[in-house]
DNA sequence: AAAATAACTTGACGGTGTCAAAATTGCGCA
DNA sequence: TGCGCAATTTTGACACCGTCAAGTTATTTT
């Protein structure tokens, strides 16, 4: 018998692929998404170069298991949020809100759910997809929810008004995450708005 | 007289800066902004790797004076699609089209004028803030214009009013540049949607 | 013509992602 | 119990990257 009831045996690491993960969030939480290499993260595992390739393929498949995680958390914290309603009014205003407070509290890992290193260069995971899908489609049985409930327009296609008011969240999200055009300031104002928007569409 | 008047002597091209610039637009459009390195930018040119380091003190400021750039030619583009109105009640649809057409037909000069690569890490040049604001304001006078028409309500503030409803439509750019949640088959509802939703704020 | 300045080059440093081949180890089966 | 196999990890290497420091060359100014 060796030693493998120690802390950790030198190889067989034997739970590498969550100790990469809980790393790397701990890296982009530290610096940004640009302080996390490949061979930062290994190290701070105190493993070598590649051995994180033998869990994922790529950074970029790294990358997508983190917006994997990122999207499970922010589904509770929205639907935590909107079970916290006291009335069916304020479910919209609820609903965009926790959106943004999300935004605002994981900025890095809005980055990564809906940025384009996970998107764009990275092709997404096939996890990742059904995932990011899964939480959109949620969202639009929401809003037929709140339709049937009198909240919203039953003129306008469900879909068509997810994908819209999306936007406005989504955009508000960046806009404000990058600094641009929006300061936290009117943050409260501008949700109010873009909720009165929405309930008049 | 040396040769001066020849094409191009090897030393002192005279007229690096816009040579670097044009080069880097060509480069992106072949390949992404990923595929733009100073190196084979340099190279391009025909140049030596650090030659271009004396006309912008970094990556991010070269790539700073491309959103420069794109924010002119947005600022161009929106203002011909409004003055060939016909009737002040298209005025919303078309600035919100032509926004989204922008959007896709430069889909990297977007990218470069409200990413990250420039106005996180980079830090933005005091140039392309002035710029991307004066692009903003110009939208809120328009907004006001469009309140005394009688297109938009007076309740509103005008400046909140602008924030939102860029944030749609910059999230609609954005989810539809990365394949998220909209593809363009749709993209002509949404615009409508979005329209009458400011419309009814 | 001489001095100053601007433009450009060469060499180097430390960093990156990731591939190929070798080394090490744990596990199931004989 | 021992052995072979497969999973896991390491080492070495390659081709890039951004950019700094020091040196070289052309242009401008005096």
């Amino acid at each position: 018998m060796t030693s493998t009831n120690q802390v950790k045996s030198a190889y067989h690491h034997g739970d590498l692929r969550s100790s990469l993960l809980q790393a790397a969030t701990d890296l982009i939480a530290e610096g940004g998404v640009d302080a996390l290499s490949m061979r930062k993260l290994a190290d701070r595992v105190g493993v070598s170069r590649t051995a994180p390739y033998h869990h994922f393929t790529d950074k970029h498949a790294l990358l997508s298991a983190l917006a994997e995680e990122g999207f499970k958390s922010y589904e509770k914290a929205v639907e935590e949020a909107l079970a916290g309603a006291t009335s069916e009014d304020e479910l919209l205003f609820r609903f965009a809100r926790s959106y943004l407070e999300f935004a605002q509290a994981y900025p890095e890992t809005y980055n990564l759910m809906f940025g384009q290193s996970v998107w764009k260069a990275g092709i997404p995971t096939e996890q990742l997809k059904t995932e990011a899908y899964h939480c959109f489609r949620r969202y639009v049985e929401h809003v037929t929810d709140w339709q049937q409930q009198g909240l919203l327009s039953e003129q306008v296609e469900p879909l068509h008004f997810a994908q819209v008011s999306w936007s406005t969240l989504h955009g508000l999200a960046r806009l404000l995450l990058d600094g641009i055009y929006i300061d936290l300031k009117h943050l409260d104002d501008l949700i109010n708005l873009a909720v009165r928007m929405f309930r008049n569409a």
